[in-house]
DNA sequence: TATTGTTATACTCTATAACTATA
DNA sequence: TATAGTTATAGAGTATAACAATA
């Protein structure tokens, strides 16, 4: 479309799709698609919890699924009260701190949140079934490095801040 | 990192990163910085606002600016009367349909939504300083093509839904 | 009668503050 | 006294419903 891509990623034009991609995302019915393929009606911290533990693979403490969440602590514990009544989670005193909590998947939970990355994961190959082998290969690897930049980036920013 | 890419996009790798950047960009003090770089305390709908009215470059109806935000009319409507009262935007009827309002700039609106994306672009540009031109040039133009690809699939979805 | 926008209200997600229990 | 988590409350952002004005 006519750009001016002279020797660097051309921000001002690729930003804002970025930023667009960003909130068509998330208010797309993609995810909502994605939710009703899960089987179960959560809303969408709920789910995000879930999806934290599963990819974790391994029980969590509250706190730390509210670091993955980027949350505080308060905002976990109301939306685990919900997913263990319904089963989802259980929540077993740490041994090795009695004040501690680690929050483990349920089957049921952890297949949940299963079919959600499932139903993710499919539709992302799905659109990208025209490209080239070695465009996706290219497209992996530095869209993997721009991630790894932008967040240290970002976090170096927070660090400034305190 | 011992991945397993064999010949496409190793979506369940990369999908997390791309929504865990999501939050952080959404969470991080940069958006935050950027919004201190504009001189004067906005919230983020608002500048929202702001910033889909500059890169239109003409004056919007209310109605097009809620859909190039993805949200809805009386939305908009709310942050406009913030934004006129504080001279960032006009509100002239469209002189071709009186039912509908035409939404412009003021220069000090136009100018506090070029300094928040002047801020944002100037540090993307920094965070990718030590990529080679080469890598810088082809995410680009594979980023642009991927944004595309998936915007196109989630509109399906949406027209699907209707 | 359909469309543009506004007003009024309600809901979702997340944060802050105050508290309890261990350490 | 510091830390892990919980309870209670408050705020930002956005949606839905009912309405007004113009087409």
């Amino acid at each position: 479309m006519g750009d001016e891509n002279h020797g660097h990623i051309d921000a001002a034009a690729v930003l804002p799709r970025l930023m667009q991609f960003n909130t068509v995302l998330n208010r797309s019915r993609l995810a909502e698609r994605a939710m009703d393929r899960v089987g179960i009606p959560l809303d969408r911290p709920g789910l995000t919890v879930l999806v934290t533990l599963r990819m974790a693979g391994e029980p969590l403490r509250v706190g730390e699924i509210a670091t993955r969440m980027q949350v505080v602590g308060p905002h976990v514990t109301r939306h685990l009260h919900e997913l263990e009544r319904r089963g989802l989670v259980r929540r077993v005193t740490d041994p090795s701190d009695q004040r501690a909590r680690l929050i483990e998947l349920t089957a049921e939970g952890s297949g949940a949140a299963s079919r959600y990355l499932e139903s993710m994961v499919d539709w992302f190959t799905d659109a990208l079934v025209d490209w080239s082998d070695e465009d996706r290969q290219t497209l992996g690897r530095l869209l993997s490095r721009f991630v790894d930049d932008l967040t240290a980036g970002l976090a170096a920013i927070d660090d400034q801040a305190t």
